[in-house]
DNA sequence: ACAAAAAGTTTAGTAATGGTATACTTCCTG
DNA sequence: CAGGAAGTATACCATTACTAAACTTTTTGT
């Protein structure tokens, strides 16, 4: 059971160093660096109380050790709640809160429109497989053909609308995950 | 962090004595004992050496520890992978794989059928909310109306059809949760 | 380019505890 | 009630979880 590395990542995410860590968690920062490059392995109550400053349980920290799937085929999709008669949004890869990336495929019929995001931290990513869509941030208003994509920063206000004659498909990004359902 | 209770309820589950279990994962009965009434803690490797013999992985003996949800909104539904046209499947409580039971919400069109499940180990529990559905067991025809109730064991092979006119919804309960997305 | 500070590593040492061996008790079952 | 299986308690030790502090490396500002 190496954990070191895992801790040394979640530390990072965290932006502490090992001192803040040591304090914070009641320990002392060789400690820690020992903990990080596997020198030593923490009691579990001890675990505990580093996983709690670092913003996880042990469930969490523990999830990353079960071999997470690479590949999802179509029937892997899973229909998010949706926010519109005219929208379908499809989780691409299930369970994904666990990972750094939240991919979705979004169906638009003519007309369609996804309802305003909330804002969140965050980038987003789309790619428009079919169709031409409208993306609105803020105020300004960009439009999409097929094969092209957008990017932008999640704090600022933005909804996407199908503006073409036929249905329109977007496969969406978002980072880090906000798609639950 | 007392996790004795949680490994003995885990160790009954698997129908193993203390002895069994120790000689397992390398260890003594006593220190069974020791760690089931939280007279001691184990390494974290030794912990893991334990819920590998007893068929978990960390993460999931560690996920009891979050509280989970007890009340779900109607908004909290998430559609599973349709096996047919006219059904919907809808999973009540996601993240359910967690659980004992996996409770789903079938709406089948009138002629709509729910593909044949495979076989598995468990049982099942099915509630018509509205409509009337005809259930298949192997080869016997069983046929349900609204209110009425079913309940089996899940090693037969089993299909659903909806013979009313009308849509009919049917609450399903199997157990344990199979209904993975 | 060079201090100087901040971040991380190493090492030696100890108090705590993870784990064993064994004796004891409790609970079944015929 | 005998005999055994399951569980508990106790004493003990080897391991190790954790600290303190010196050391090295990286970052930062001027």
């Amino acid at each position: 059971m190496k954990i070191g590395e895992r801790l040394k990542r979640l530390r990072m995410a965290n932006s502490l160093t090992q001192e803040e860590l040591a304090s914070r968690a009641d320990l002392t920062k060789g400690f820690i660096s020992q903990l990080e490059n596997d020198a030593t392995s923490p009691s579990i109550a001890t675990l505990k109380d580093i996983v709690d400053v670092l913003g996880t349980s042990m469930q969490e920290f523990f999830s990353e050790e079960v071999d997470q799937d690479i590949v999802f085929g179509k029937d892997a999709r899973v229909q998010a709640t949706d926010d519109g008669d005219n929208v379908k949004v499809e989780l691409l890869v299930p369970g994904a809160q666990n990972r750094e990336m939240d991919p979705v495929l979004v169906t638009l019929d003519p007309g369609g429109e996804m309802d305003e995001q909330p804002i969140h931290e965050g980038e987003e990513f789309g790619f428009v497989i079919s169709g031409k869509v409208q993306l609105r941030l803020d105020d300004k208003l960009y439009t999409v053909d097929k094969g092209e994509c957008f990017y932008f920063s999640s704090d600022r206000k933005h909804a996407v609308k199908n503006v073409g004659k036929s249905a329109a498909k977007l496969l969406w990004v978002v980072t880090p995950p906000t798609f639950y359902y």
